[in-house]
This record gives C-alpha cells, sequence and structure tokens, in this order.
DNA sequence: AATCATTTTTCACTTAAAGTGAGAAAGTAA
DNA sequence: TTACTTTCTCACTTTAAGTGAAAAATGATT
C-alpha cells in the first residue's frame, strides 16, 4: 500500500489507513498539519504526506502529545520530535515544512 | 524575590508568585512535574523548582503546549524544550531530573 | 490528650481542545 | 436538471486542565 512515491491518494483511504474520521484531517488541515494538493475540489495526500500524518498519530496516541503542542514543536523548528525517528520520516516532515512555506 | 538558593518557600507564595492556585501546585506534583521537599507535611519548593515551573508555565501559556507534552518530552530526555532557554532554566531542569531519579 | 490552626486531600464542577455525526451547501458529471 | 460526491458547518461528546469547597489529616499549643 501507498508504495509509489508519485501517486497520491483521496481523503477516504488515507483516513482509514490512518484509522481516523476523514473530518479529522479536514481539521489537521485547519492547523496547516497537513496541506493535500488539490485537483479540482479534491483533496489529494501524497506518500509523504501520509508517513508525516502516521507519525503525528503516533506522537498523539502512543506519546500521549497533543495537536497544539505538535504544531508549537514544528514552529519552533526545533527539529526536536524529529531526533527519534526513521529517516523517512524526516524526508515527510522537510517535506511538510517546504510546503508550509509556499504560501 | 528568591534570591538566596538555599532558601525554600512554602507553597503559597509560590503559588502566588507564579500565579496559579496552590491546587494546581499540588496537580503538577500528581504528574511529577515538580518535586518539593517536605518538612514534616510541608512543602518546600527551592529557587530552582520555581524557575523549572516559571518556565513550565511559559511552555503552556506563551507557546501554548499542554502538560502531557511536556511530560513527554521530559521522559524523552530530548531536552528539546531547553534549547531556546537561559541557562538558570537548564540549570533547573538538571535538578528537576536529579530528584525524578532519586525515587 | 484535646483543641486549634493550617496543610493536604478528595469530590465535583467548569472550561476548552480534540474529535465526530448529520445534514446543508457546493461542485462535477451524466 | 438530476444524481452523485466532496466539502463545509453546526452542534454534540469526551477528556485534560484547573479550581472551589469542604472533609481529612497533621503539627502545634495549652
Amino acid at each position: 500500500m501507498f508504495n509509489n512515491s508519485d501517486k497520491s491518494y483521496p481523503i477516504e483511504l488515507v483516513a482509514e489507513f490512518l484509522g481516523v474520521n476523514s473530518r479529522t484531517l479536514y481539521y489537521y488541515e485547519k492547523f496547516k498539519l497537513v496541506c493535500p494538493t488539490r485537483r479540482g475540489r479534491k483533496r489529494y495526500y501524497s506518500r509523504l504526506d501520509i508517513n508525516w500524518l502516521e507519525y503525528v498519530r503516533e506522537l498523539m496516541y502512543e506519546q500521549g502529545m497533543n495537536l497544539r503542542s505538535i504544531i508549537v514543536l514544528i514552529k519552533r523548528r526545533d527539529n526536536v520530535i524529529l531526533t527519534k525517528c526513521p529517516d523517512d520520516v524526516v524526508d515527510s516532515y522537510k517535506n511538510y515544512l517546504m510546503r508550509l512555506r509556499e504560501d
């Protein structure tokens, strides 16, 4: 699943994969935690987006952080939350930061 | 205020200084965010304790983190939250970690 | 030891964040 | 225009953070 790195996925599929409600993904977007590309009105999530979200969920549900704190850490650019995570998540995070800077 | 580093202060004074309810300090203690020394039943907070609590409050109210996330970061020993704070807070943090290891 | 004063603890309440359900609105395609 | 799908909005639920009030516990005083 999600092998082709150029491919992108619609919200329902991503929500199912992450085990969250699609409303939750809209909610995260409101806080700029993720910025899916849009073709027409539809949202499409890249593999990096999904990696990143997966890591955010882990921080929240396995480690116990909350949304706001993760956003704070991102804004501080501490890279704190990334010191103990696999390389592909670091890639996802950098990708996320790049997207943030775009607007 | 709180100049003598050997001195320690009762909970009401500390609460007033930090602008919190003393119940809040008991609450933090429940999560081992601070471990005041006790003489008899009374709690006494050192200057380092107070520094540390002041920084925790700043993380919460100026930066927007929540209690649980701060506790997570402490447990991870990331020193993340300390990369952008004054030396005396680092001292307070190290002091706090030492205290934690005592029990 | 009995009383008093103070600190601590417990219970229950308030407020706000995180998340979600239902349905309205809006866009797309036939 | 109609049917379908995605997005958006409103309102609700649940849980963390914090606090008030009062009970319980403890140390001090007589």
